[in-house]
Order: C-alpha cells, then structure tokens, then sequence
DNA sequence: ACTGCTTTGCCTGGACCTAT
DNA sequence: ATAGGTCCAGGCAAAGCAGT
C-alpha cells in the first residue's frame, strides 16, 4: 500500500506538500504540483480514508433509514431505485452509502442512535414520511443533519423534504380514468400511515368528488397477507364489482393483479387496472401497467445533493424539493381493446 | 494474569520557520 | 514575497511495555 509519506519520498518533498497538492492548494507551484500528481498516479496512490476520517472526524458517509422489513425491501423497486440516485450523488462528492432498516420505531431508532454515536455516518436520509415519527424528531432534537423523501407533513420546515406532489399525481390517474369512461373505481392500499399513502388517497378522493362520482369511489384497505388480498377481492368482485382499480403501489398492483389472473378476472377486459411508482414490476406485468412515474431516482439524487451540501453547510436553508410526476398509459386502461 | 500507561499508525491542515 | 519545509494536534484502536 502506497501511503503519503512514500509519495512524498519519491516525490522528494514533505508529506505535507502532498497533501496540499491533492487539496489544490494555493501556495504549491504549478510544476511541484505536476511533478506530485504524476508519482501519485505512477505508484498507484490511493488516500487512506480511514485516516482521513480520523482526522476530518467525518465518515463521509450517508446512511438511508427505511421503514420497512428486509423483505420488503429487497422485493419494491423503489427502493433499489432510490438508492440508486442517493448512490450516483453520493459518489460524485466521495460519499457512499450505508442502508438500515426496521418495520419497529424502537429498533430503527436504537439503530440511528448507534450509527450516529459510532460516527458511522455525517447524515441519514429518511426514506418515508410519516406522523410522529420519532426518529425525525429524535434527529432534529440532536441537530443532526438529515434529509426525508417524503412529505413535510406539519410543515415545520424541520428538515429538507424531497418529494412529489402525490394528491396532484393521484388527481392525475384518476382523471385518466375517469376520460377513459370509468366511473366505477375502487382504490386498494395496504397501509394508510405514511404520508405519501394518505395523500394518493386523497387525490383520488378529490378527482371522484369533482367528477361528482363520488359514490362510485371506494377506498378499500387490504391486509398484507395473500389471504387477505384474495378474501378482499372476492367480496369486492361478488356482485359487479369495480370497473377500475387504483393500486397504491407497484408491489401492491403486482400482487393484484396476480389474484385477478388466478380468479379468471382479465385485465382490462373485466376490469382496468393503475398503479403509482413505474418499474420493471409494472412495465414487463401482463398486461402492461398504466402508471403515474414517480422518478424515485431522481428522488435519490436530489436528497443525496441535498444532504451532502447540508452536512457541508449546517446554515443551509430548510426547503422543499417537488419532483414533477408523469403518467405512462399502458394497456391495463385501454377499455377499447378488451371489450 | 491483570491493570493501566505509552506508543504507533494513519492523514490533514494550521502555525510557524527557512531558503531563495 | 514566494515556495515549500517542519512540527504538532487531532482521534481512535491495537500493540507494547511496566508494574503489581
């Protein structure tokens, strides 16, 4: 391993002189400059960031909080997809990443306190938005630098949010529906405690309201398990049942449709189908799934920037950042084609 | 064997010094 | 004045060492 001080001997200047010379420092002339760098690349030189952060006392690291088991984790492109943005921001600026999840508060939060305390890392980017989320406020009372993909739900401006406007995106893919002639809707969703739950939610009770289809709209609540998908869509399918269907997410819109297939239920034929959060899941399903894109990439990289130019400056004003949405329309909603 | 102190390894960056 | 050197603190863990 080539260390600075091997540079430096080779180079024949001190340590300290390499060390501004990977700084760029002012008061290093232009050719010891070339002569340093030229040994740098020659030998292989690499900084030992374990020593840097010694020193520094940073980690140089981002650690990304979700809310959510392994599982779950590992199965909603979201995810991996978000990460991949934190990722591609973090590299450019020489931080990685370093992911913790938890489906319990208590776990999650003894978790946080311990990377912080063990300076593992500089800041946390919260992957959800949710009411009384105590790792938030634990992370505001500390002061501690962090940014949410998610909704500044009692806006307090306490931290940055990165988010889409998901009411608007909500209005958006029930307005589709409703000018491709359904009228009878039913929205499913698996849980209504994050924010970003409650106001899919509510654009689609917005978008019914105003078309004045308001007693055509159902909000139905499944449980996580396949028994309870498939006793939820049975009675939902036992007398006519819904002409479209509005999924929360990718994952819950792929293991819809999946319980349609098994009950002869033909997409769109019997039934349209949409979904939030585009993905391999919804682009490659049979059929192809009618979604509002969500960019979670984009959603990655801007929380990433923001959260590297906060831990660099602690002034930073806290602010909202809105990640504009875009429907993609599929063959699920293409009334025509089935009937 | 155990306890407790000292040294070492890593790199950065500021303060200060020296040679031209 | 400029360019570059020396010294040292900072922070922690692990290894080395001395004393009981």
């Amino acid at each position: 391993m080539v260390t600075i001080k091997d540079v430096a001997k080779m180079a024949g200047v001190s340590p300290s002189t390499v060390s501004r010379v990977i700084k760029d420092h002012d008061g290093i002339s232009a050719a010891t400059k070339k002569k340093v760098r030229k040994i740098m690349e020659e030998s292989g030189y690499a900084p030992n960031i374990a020593a840097r952060n010694l020193v520094t006392n940073q980690s140089n690291t981002i650690g990304l909080v979700i809310k959510s088991g392994m599982h779950e984790v590992n199965l909603n492109p979201f995810y991996s997809e978000v990460n991949l943005g934190v990722s591609e921001a973090c590299r450019k600026e020489g931080f990685s990443t370093l992911t913790t999840s938890a489906t319990d508060d208590a776990s999650l939060l003894a978790e946080v306190k311990e990377l912080i305390s063990s300076r593992q890392v500089d800041g946390f980017i919260l992957l959800y938005s949710k009411e009384d989320d105590p790792i938030a406020a634990f992370l505001s009372a500390a002061g501690f630098p962090y940014v949410v993909i998610g909704k500044d739900i009692h806006n307090d401006r306490e931290a940055i949010y990165v988010d889409n406007d998901n009411i608007q995106a909500a209005v958006s893919i029930t307005e589709l529906l409703i000018g491709k002639g359904y009228s009878k809707i039913t929205m499913i969703v698996d849980n209504d405690v994050f924010a970003v739950a409650r106001d899919r939610i509510r654009g689609f009770e917005m978008a019914m309201h105003e078309a004045g289809l308001s007693a055509m709209g159902r909000v139905v609540k499944c449980g996580d398990d396949p028994r309870s998908i498939s006793d939820m869509l049975k009675s939902l399918f036992e007398d006519g049942g819904p002409e479209a269907l509005l999924t929360l997410d990718g994952v819950l819109n792929a293991r819809i449709i999946s319980h349609l297939y098994q009950m002869k239920i033909r997409i769109p034929a019997d039934v349209a189908t949409a979904t939030f959060s585009d993905s391999l899941l919804t682009k490659f399903a049979a059929p192809p799934q009618t979604v509002v894109d969500i960019f979670p990439e984009e959603l990655g990289k801007e929380a990433g920037n923001e959260i590297i130019t906060l831990i660099r400056d602690e002034d930073k004003l806290k602010r909202i950042i809105t990640v504009p949405t875009r429907i993609i329309e599929r063959r699920s909603t293409q009334k025509e084609e089935g009937r």
